[in-house]
DNA sequence: TATACGAGACGATACGTCTCGTGTTACCGT
DNA sequence: ACGGTAACACGAGACGTATCGTCTCGTATA
């Protein structure tokens, strides 16, 4: 162990909630170390010293879901289709809080300049085992799916409609929810 | 029409290449307009006199086509998988080209920023009634694809996917492709 | 004569580095 | 066991550089 004091957890959760929040603020071209040391209460250095890079902020804000609320655990009723349906109208009805597709879309230009942003949003919004990657792959293991499905591709399909709608400022609502599904899985069952 | 001298064409177009070239070697993130003004060998004024935000740049640049090539109208043999499949695999050519996805990807901070930015990219990238979105309509009209398909959810969701891949950095292949459109049409003929 | 042009000066803002003085904490000698 | 001390993070902010967006020139063109 090194000598002296070691890294300050309060500056740390400091930094990572004034960066959730301005970036809510003031989007993601608009995000300055500067004002987020300000808001935090901290000095710059502080944050120099442990993120190199200002997007690697985010990253970590956003990995430790600071930034956006977790997704329930998709279900398992054995019907893929409607467990699927559900997993998209909670998405949908997360896109539908005032700020939120804003956010996001901070969010995506973050992940343009910083891979980790790209995974950590990514596994947040559906790749994780517990969100619809996971549920497609059990599908495939329980039969209810032929072996032959690409998951991760289908998953990158699913999240790629939706940041798409993001991303062209449309919304995203129950029915495309029910649509998208459908057109997914509908035949296949 | 008013007195004096009127728009230069010239400094227009060497503004537009200017920034498409200093994107591609700068990124998003790395593009200023003084940069461009230079570049262009012109007055940082008659870059803002007509375009007040940076973004609308990358905008008129991309919709001119001076950023991407463009893709082959997408063929009408019949086969709506197959037809889809092929347009797959020229995106996945498009983006086997070095840096193309380094490009794909700065056009994405471009287009958090501007939804201009945005519908000019999904446009050249698909949504174009020439690429998939009016193969797709046409399969329909014809009877290939029954009527209750929601076409620009599937546009969405195929160009979602390719994008999810340039965001996280990872190839899309020839044979993701062909998984791609299989998947979306595949258990639909 | 009205207006766009290239050039660049201007103050403002944010960058990333650095240097203070202060406080904290693991280590080491007694 | 315990106190001293050396190493290091901290908040604050000064510093030079880069870019911003506005502005003002003198020139050129319709």
């Amino acid at each position: 162990m090194t000598r002296g004091p070691h890294r300050s957890e309060s500056s740390r959760r400091a930094i990572l909630e004034s960066a959730g929040a301005l970036l809510l603020q003031h989007g993601w071209s608009g995000l300055t170390v500067e004002g987020i040391a300000a808001h935090a209460g901290v000095g710059k250095q502080a944050i120099y010293r442990w993120w190199p890079v200002k997007s690697g902020i985010i990253a970590d804000a956003l990995a430790e879901g600071a930034l956006l609320p977790s997704l329930h655990e998709t279900p398992d009723s054995g019907d893929v289709l409607a467990d699927v349906t559900a997993w998209l109208v909670e998405v949908a009805q997360l896109l539908g809080v005032p700020g939120r597709s804003d956010l996001i879309r901070s969010l995506l230009g973050a992940a343009v300049e910083n891979e980790q942003v790209a995974a950590a949003l990514g596994e947040r919004l559906g790749a994780a085992p517990s969100a619809v990657a996971g549920r497609l792959s059990r599908a495939i293991e329980s039969g209810e799916l032929p072996p032959d499905v690409p998951v991760q591709l289908m998953t990158e399909a699913l999240i790629g409609a939706v940041l798409l709608r993001v991303l062209s400022r449309e919304p995203f609502e129950a029915g495309d929810a029910r649509d998208l599904a459908a057109v997914m899985l509908g035949q296949r069952r």
